[in-house]
DNA sequence: AAAAATAATGAAATCGGTTTCCGTTATGCA
DNA sequence: TGCATAACGGAAACCGATTTCATTATTTTT
């Protein structure tokens, strides 16, 4: 390994000089500065990032906590999603990205003790926020942001789930549509909003609306037990699932039941991934800027980080209403 | 932060006797190290990962390198899956990973000294490996091991796609079909193995095969555009997808195109993963076993790096052929 | 020309661990 | 009782950076 001592050899400056040359600081001769950052490009210079962590206090390394239903699952294909934008702003700052995991014993203060552990500079959390270990992170003094989430102990970035549910019922309304069921997700703050914006688009025109049915899903199986459940029962003409899993298990089941989509039912979903996208009719869908929300994730983190900005508020990046054909116009 | 020194002073031994008995060493009294222990536990002693790394020369941390078609992308529905399992069983063992990037300066031997600067013990790579930066890396002493991969500079892991494609394709025949169009995917190892399946598996019966044809992609609108071209010209009665974008793809332009699957044409895809799960029908699919092959990796890079292993071989892990209602028998 | 201010550099302490080496005490054996 | 050996514990060096503070050289001020 070259060492910074290897380059004050080779470069005949003393360790502080050069340390204070590669940092960019000042009162370092231009010249001097040139003359080491030659040399560390001839001796192939790389600094040590654990070495410099240990003093500097400040390890350049950030923590990503994927934690859905109590277990760690990397594979939630929306939220992979917002990890590569984040990725990617944080990357470009110098930061690297470490997963998150219990450690072996797993104890309490799991989380926290593998951030302490790597000193973390700070943590993107994504996923489930009530679990104990989670909440843990949130109070301690850890900088993090979390997506989804709307409580005081630390920023949230979310979609405007309010304002475009409603957009999108009114919308349906609009074509037609008076009996629209609504699957929403578990319950959580996204979901009240969402909800929230569904009865007001219905409020808005006096109409009575279906009961919303709360499944809490990101599974198309026991969507598609949902759908053959509850479409008979209540007859919808559209069909709004939560996530683009449940969306897919529904309109196959939809289709199993010898109902086209959109002839017989409208269908439209959230998300709008690439699942959505593949199936055919594709799905119209509340479109979330998973880039838009990694980005903001990211920004604001590295401010609590670097500014010290520690205002907790909730950013909003505005979401897409994409229409396609998987919804139709009824005739009066 | 609680140190180690903390922790001795708590104690009432010295900060090498505390070390020992944290590191299970021999030569520690097993009263001592259950006082230090206890004394650990009262005031919440977390070791630092980075001063550990410094002097140990081993972070106990692996790099993963995703790199997809020249750009870091951690989307890849397949190999986050294979990333998931494989961070299960590291982390059980007190490894912690790290994401790969190509640092602010992003020049050559980028990857290398990425590793280098935190002291990553090992490497996963996961993509392209044809890259010069990804080339480095193999090249290097850091120990790496790659999926798909089948060159000599590192051990790789992959399904037995020449088996499994034989096997598909003598099916398919089996059922009547003899105008089996094969889209492949990029040209690769991968692809070589499963065009000397579709090959062998016609000279097993003496027929005369299709030309296979070359595409890679990954993607649903250029597979739709393939299959467009392609089925008017070569009329297959079935066909062979390369990965699930593009079977996902091709479908939805045969239905597109007035055809129906299976009964005008049967479909079969690779990798078989939540895109193929979803259509409808089910694809029949060669299942490429996601676990298994994250946990073969894992096992041998952990084998590399702790024991010493440097052997170089190909380690196969066993797919599974999937037959679905997407594929149908001929009549004669 | 002397005094003061400024700029450039280096010596040394420090971060929080690990590890080598050595001294002390306990134990086994004759 | 005396001596060799093993077990235990501690002092100190070290890993590779950063940072404070002192020192020297240079420039500016009076």
């Amino acid at each position: 390994m070259v060492t910074i001592y290897d380059l004050s050899e080779e470069s005949g400056f003393s360790p502080s000089t050069v340390s204070k040359a590669l940092n960019n600081y000042s009162g370092v001769n231009p010249a001097t500065r040139e003359k080491i950052l030659l040399a560390a490009k001839k001796i192939g210079y790389t600094p040590n990032a654990n070495a410099r962590a240990l003093k500097a206090k400040c390890s350049k390394n950030l923590g990503v906590l994927f934690y859905l239903r109590n277990s760690l699952d990397l594979t939630h294909y929306f939220f992979i999603q917002v990890l590569n934008e984040f990725k990617r702003v944080t990357e470009g700052r110098g930061y690297d990205i470490t997963l998150l995991s219990k450690g072996a014993d797993a104890g309490a203060q799991a989380f926290v003790k593998h951030c302490h552990m790597r000193q973390l500079d700070g943590v993107l959390i994504l996923g489930d926020y009530t679990s104990d270990l989670v909440q843990e992170l949130m109070i301690s003094d850890i900088p993090c942001v979390a997506i989804d989430y709307a409580g005081d102990l630390i920023p949230g970035v979310m979609s405007d789930n309010y304002e475009k549910t409603r957009a999108l019922v009114s919308e349906l309304i609009g074509m037609g549509h008076e009996r629209i069921l609504f699957f929403t997700g578990e319950f959580n703050f996204v979901t009240e909003e969402r909800k929230r914006g569904y009865a007001d688009a219905f409020r808005e025109v006096n109409k009575e609306r279906l009961p919303c049915v709360e499944a809490r899903y990101y599974d198309a199986d026991l969507s598609a037990e949902y759908t053959e459940k509850y479409y008979p029962a209540l007859h919808p003409t559209a069909i709004i699932y939560p996530d683009d899993f449940s969306a897919t298990g529904g309109v196959n089941a939809l289709r199993g039941m010898g109902l086209s989509v959109p002839d017989d039912v409208s269908v439209a979903t959230f998300d709008g991934g690439v699942l959505s996208r593949v199936t055919s009719p594709e799905l119209t869908c509340v479109r979330q800027n998973a880039e838009g929300i990694g980005q903001a994730l990211a920004e604001k983190l590295l401010r609590m980080i670097e500014c010290g900005d520690d205002k907790i508020e909730r950013i909003v990046v505005e979401a897409q209403i994409h229409f396609t054909e998987s919804c139709r116009r009824l005739k009066k």
